[in-house]
RNA sequence: CGGAGCGUAGCGCAGCCUGGUAGCGCGUUUGCUUCGGGAGCAAAAGGCCGUGGGUUCAAAUCCCACCGCUCCGACCA
């Protein structure tokens, strides 16, 4: 390919939306333009580095024994009915309808859409185990795209499901793709981290997500050196021990006019936060509930979710606050609420907490003193680990202190169990003629997110690092002096002898100056570099260099020889 | 959905406060000189100043509404 022919398009200036260096990269580099918020254009640099990564993709599912087909984009809504998703799923997904007004949704993911098409497929134990998959563009009507292909409205997407006659194979079936997610993002070059994550609806489903380690990456996870746990923060658990305070006299009333949040409150009172109790009024399936945990704490909406049994929990309105506690949010506390019947729970960490501050259900005032087992209705089934993991929490698993590190989430693998096979009744007959519903996983890969997660993980100040699995082009020949025929004809040759091996090699052959087309190399970021000039020729022959090694390290070879040194190099 | 900001040439921006012929840099085209880390000079093309309404002799500029985008937060199978 020759570079003038390419539709290849740099920009000198970063992006004016542009927050993160992968999405400044992905545009400066001319590998896609953004069409709307939330909605890109693959250029065909992006493009050829895309098709790679889903080749990875299809190759290792291949491997793995999975049957790709492909599922349309338009999905019924009678399909997402049966399941209930269609009102669960709410305005996350994009509804539409066709000119008679039936409804259908841009598939957001296909799960429905699978177990359909297995439940008319299969009937026999003899056609399972069986793993179906497809690369297909999935929609999201995100509240808030960012960061270019990280989080966009469309997207590509691997998305697998396996069926399974019971719990051993569905075993079998999770980690046989785990297994093939390990050699996908290998293959990518990419370090991503396998790590336990929350099931979602699904409970306490076994599920990872592989993680690309990031610090632009939008999720937390907690990690532990001494054993290797390593959890999402939305399932992150710790190891902690009730407190062991001393007695505390009664309790008082303190005025805190203006004093809401725990900070405001600490400085007001000059003590530290961990001498608070925070407490917050939730609403869990439409019932209020007062969750308490300390004051320099946040808590975790799903280990809520799970202690209370609820199928949602959000913070409660104002109104809700007032009517359940008789006061304002940032005075509200587990001592006497107003609602006598409400609800409190409380972090296993303030079990046995005495002389603690909270707030007095009344506007304006704290009460100190407070002793939780004492002054609260609190009984022991009322505590449970409710917060979110910070860095020095204790492994639940060694008991050694756990670092927070953020990720990319690249992919996920999760058991389903029955959740769908149930809902659309996809049975298979065993070898006594008895009906079971089939067993499923589902396992997804974010392919274009794993695009801008390479980038992420490997650049520099000049620009991208491509591994050279993923990289548009393999090798770059800066051509130096293209109007001089001699050293074109070098070129060309070497383009063609690259091109006889299966490297992927473009030639920039524009009438630019040096300093641009190394520039521009080094932007795009091919993996090996080939610098073909007059003067290099007239010193001994082409110039060969890794994008990600020094330029004391580049070698000279002879125009005949360079081939084999460049393989060397990709290599 | 709450808070903040921004929409002017393909990209990055100035001009707006204080209304009066639409500008700069990059990129593009042509010519000359350059030529090993984003060259110099000269010339040129390219804009319904987001949309609609209002104020005014006159609106990119002031006012109102709408649309779009971005950031922070909330949300995220």
């Amino acid at each position: 390919m020759k570079w003038s022919k390419s539709l290849i398009q740099t920009l000198r200036d970063n992006p004016q939306d542009a927050e993160i260096d992968s999405h400044k990269l992905l545009m400066r580099a001319g590998l896609a333009r953004k069409v709307a918020g939330g909605l890109y254009a693959y250029l065909p640099l992006g493009m050829r580095s895309l098709k790679k990564i889903q080749q990875i993709v299809r190759e290792e599912m291949d491997r793995a024994g999975a049957l790709e087909i492909v599922s349309p984009v338009l999905q019924p809504a009678e399909l997402w009915r049966t399941t209930g998703r269609w009102d669960t799923m709410g305005p996350n997904m994009f509804k539409l309808r066709d000119r008679g007004e039936h409804e259908f949704a841009l598939g957001p993911t296909a799960e429905e859409v699978f177990t359909d098409i297995a439940k008319g497929l299969i009937s026999s134990y003899r056609q399972l185990p069986v793993t179906i998959y497809q690369i297909q563009w999935k929609f999201r009507d995100e509240t808030r795209p960012r960061f270019g292909l990280m989080r966009s409205k469309e997207f590509l997407m691997k998305d697998a499901y396996s069926f399974d006659t019971d719990a051993e194979g569905a075993d079998r079936s999770y980690w046989n793709m785990y297994r093939a997610y390990e050699r996908i993002y290998a293959r990518c070059g990419l370090k991503a981290v396998p790590v336990q994550a929350d099931g979602g609806d699904m409970g306490d489903s076994m599920t990872h997500e592989f993680h690309v380690l990031a610090d632009a990456g939008e999720d937390g996870i907690a990690f532990c050196d001494g054993c290797g746990y390593a959890a999402n923060l939305e399932k992150a658990e710790r190891r902690a021990a009730p407190c062991a305070d001393a007695g505390c006299p009664a309790f008082e009333e303190v005025a805190t006019p203006d004093a809401r949040t725990i900070e405001e409150v600490a400085a007001f009172l000059k003590l530290p936060a961990d001498r608070f109790v925070k407490s917050l009024v939730y609403v869990a399936d439409g019932r209020p509930v007062m969750v308490c945990v300390p004051g320099d704490r946040d808590v975790n909406d799903v280990k809520l979710k799970r202690l209370l049994g609820a199928k949602s929990v959000a913070l409660a309105d104002f109104e809700t606050v007032l009517k359940a506690t008789g006061a304002n949010a940032g005075f509200v506390g587990p001592v006497k609420p107003a609602d006598a019947a409400l609800r409190v729970v409380a972090d296993v960490s303030l079990k046995g907490a005495t002389g603690r501050i909270v707030g007095a259900n009344k506007e304006g005032y704290h009460l100190k003193d407070v002793d939780l087992a004492r002054d609260t209705k609190l009984s022991d089934a009322d505590f449970a680990d409710l917060v979110v993991v910070q860095a020095g929490d204790v492994c639940p698993k060694c008991g050694k202190p756990m670092v927070i590190k953020r990720g990319i989430e690249v992919g996920q693998v999760f058991k389903l169990g029955t959740k769908y096979s149930a809902a659309f009744n996809a049975t298979y007959k065993n070898d006594k003629l008895e009906e079971h519903v089939m067993i499923m996983g589902c396992y997804g890969v974010g392919v274009s997110r794993t695009l801008q997660a390479v980038i992420e993980q490997s650049h520099d100040k000049d620009g991208i690092i491509w591994p050279a699995a993923v990289a548009p082009y393999q090798v770059c020949i800066c051509l130096l002096d293209p109007a001089e025929p001699e050293v074109a004809k070098v070129a060309d040759e070497l383009e063609s002898a690259l091109e006889a091996r299966g490297i992927d090699v473009i030639v920039d052959d524009r009438a630019e100056r040096p300093g641009v087309k190394f520039k521009d190399a080094d932007l795009i970021g091919f993996t090996v570099r080939v610098v073909v000039g007059a003067k290099g020729l007239a010193n001994g022959g082409v110039e060969i260099k890794r994008r990600d090694e020094d330029k004391s390290k580049t070698r000279v070879v002879a125009p005949a020889d360079a081939p084999a040194a460049i393989a060397e190099a990709l290599a």
